[in-house]
DNA sequence: CTGTTAGCGCGTTCAT
DNA sequence: ATGAACGCGCTAACAG
């Protein structure tokens, strides 16, 4: 027996003889019902294989339980990474994720925020393509968003991320440890703020040593596999070449490998490179990566909590800060791309 | 001059001095409105901010824009991959995307599911957890729904799926080729229909060349990376030790090198390998590795067409088969991570 | 070409 | 404890 249309409340109501208002206690648990005439609902509700219609509760209701989620890069391994948290903690309270590939272009971003409202979502998180003023409008109308990653620059609301200055001076210094002293750095759009804080520390770390930023060895712009590639091929031609690099990405260094090996100019031995974001493959990297680890998937279980944690007090009318920032710490992994001078 | 909440087509009508319909004309372009008028209506909107609430047009028109996706493991590369390409053609399209992580669990995909029809996604794009008779009732009653990757056994419907059993051959004669006859599989759940394909593809070269396949170097089952290196730890310790392996799941395939790894076995001196799924970072491995690569993105965009084309057909009244299977052909890309025996 | 109006399915009063 | 009636914001059918 094949239904033609999905079962609505009316239905389960008329099966189990009562008025829709006992149906939507009993599915809500909203007031008390005899328990047998509860019995008599939940019975005919499976029967009719019933989904509570999420549509027209959202609409009476004026929330939806969704939450979007913008990306600029689905395919750079670090954002499912993220997400597979945030989609953690979400499912669990009952929310669902409409997830947003922005392509690292801020005008499809824009336009994907502007469908996710009309979908009114009940908030969202997201990872910036570029920084831009977009978001104030947002904030200032104190629309739920929880930034991760990447955030705007000036940005004053909640946002998690890891400590990037932090890890840029940490990279740098093993580096400089290593009497490393031209060090190069492949870095993604200064815009980001992620780029621009690793590269912050990257310089701090070069000053505390007294070691020269030379303009020719600072690449900063593009974040593909192939604008590393591209960075590298440059860096590796240089008069004066660099014996250490640090990537700011982990595409860039996949493009800067390549370059390396397409110049014959071996890995630790010649140049040694540090870079950023941990998987579980890299373990197989010949050589061994070493790394700034970030904690990946807790920037998405925390942003999550984050959002529904301001979300909840929305609902229930309590005041909650709407600008808090956590910023997790990195870890420097030290494996074999990295090699001493001398 | 910040508004408490969100505008609605009232409101524009109000401002732009016409009816709610002429607005909704406008706004969908269903009908024609003088210019002047459409204008008016195009500035009333523009400067409150308006933004079509979908979840009250859904309401009303049945339809909400929205596919779900549902995965077994958001973690696994290959997945992200193909709803990168899914996501492409759907937002083209107008469509938005709600993803679902089953966790390889299809007690959790199941509400997953459950949930997605009760935000009345439009249809669903599915890769199972494991074969179940659950989609029977989905695809009798009509309900849109792809299936991608991992397909339910006697599943008939619409599906998009690599040639797995090709890949499995193709792969195997490669060793063969390679005058291997100790040769070793390790394989996910056979409850599955892309690894029990690849299996039987190794079955039938082996079959072909008349070469044996002993119990003891056929292992079946599981899914992660830990699996995988038990797996490799059993293989490689038997006192017959396989000359050559393949593994049919990129996490499996991490697991059984770092078990090689562990027990000083060197690829490809001792073990060749070949494995499943090709990424932007695997020409970075130790070896280079030879492995079966799968049209992802491709996938992706052909299961999502799928999906669009049948609901188009569905809102135009026109019969359209929904029973539509696509088989991408796999490549083998042989690198350095298999070699010939003497 | 434009305005009026009846629901879409649900949650929520307000009666009983 | 339970039911009837209303309205969320929008589209579509109809009237003008």
């Amino acid at each position: 027996m094949v239904k033609k249309t999905d079962a609505t409340m009316r239905d389960v109501a008329r099966l189990a003889g009562v008025s829709v208002a006992t149906v939507s206690a009993v599915i809500n648990g909203t007031a008390t019902v005899s328990a047998q005439r509860a019995q008599k609902v939940r019975a005919a509700a499976e029967s009719l294989d019933y989904h509570a219609d999420q549509i027209a509760r959202s609409l009476k209701t004026g929330r939806s339980n969704v939450v979007g989620v913008v990306i600029p890069d689905i395919t750079n391994a670090f954002y499912p990474e993220v997400i597979s948290g945030a989609e953690e903690v979400a499912s669990q309270a009952g929310y669902s994720l409409i997830l947003c590939n922005a392509n690292e272009d801020p005008r499809q971003e824009q336009r994907l925020l502007s469908t996710l409202f009309s979908h009114r979502v009940d908030g969202v998180l997201v990872a910036c393509s570029d920084s831009s003023t977009a978001y104030d409008s947002l904030v200032r109308r104190r629309f739920p968003i929880v930034f991760f990653d990447r955030i705007p620059q000036g940005f004053r609301g909640s946002a998690v991320s890891t400590d990037n200055f932090s890890g840029g001076l940490e990279a740098t210094r093993h580096l400089i440890g290593m009497r490393h002293t031209r060090i190069a750095i492949v870095a993604g759009r200064s815009t980001l703020s992620t780029h621009a804080d690793r590269l912050e520390g990257f310089r701090k770390a070069m000053q505390e040593a007294g070691l020269p930023v030379r303009d020719e060895s600072c690449r900063v712009g593009g974040l593909t596999i192939d604008s590393g590639y591209e960075f590298g091929l440059e860096l590796l031609r240089l008069p004066e070449q660099p014996t250490a690099v640090f990537c700011t990405n982990n595409k860039m260094l996949l493009g800067f490998l390549r370059a390396a090996r397409e110049l014959g100019v071996a890995c630790p031995e010649r140049i040694s490179v540090v870079g950023f974001d941990d998987y579980a493959w890299t373990e197989n990297f010949h050589p061994q990566l070493t790394i700034v680890a970030q904690p990946t998937r807790e920037i998405g279980r925390q942003a999550m909590t984050l959002l529904l944690t301001r979300l909840q007090a929305l609902r229930e009318g309590s005041r909650s800060h709407d600008n808090h920032v956590i910023v997790l710490q990195p870890e420097l992994r030290v494996r074999q791309s990295t090699a001493g001078l001398l």
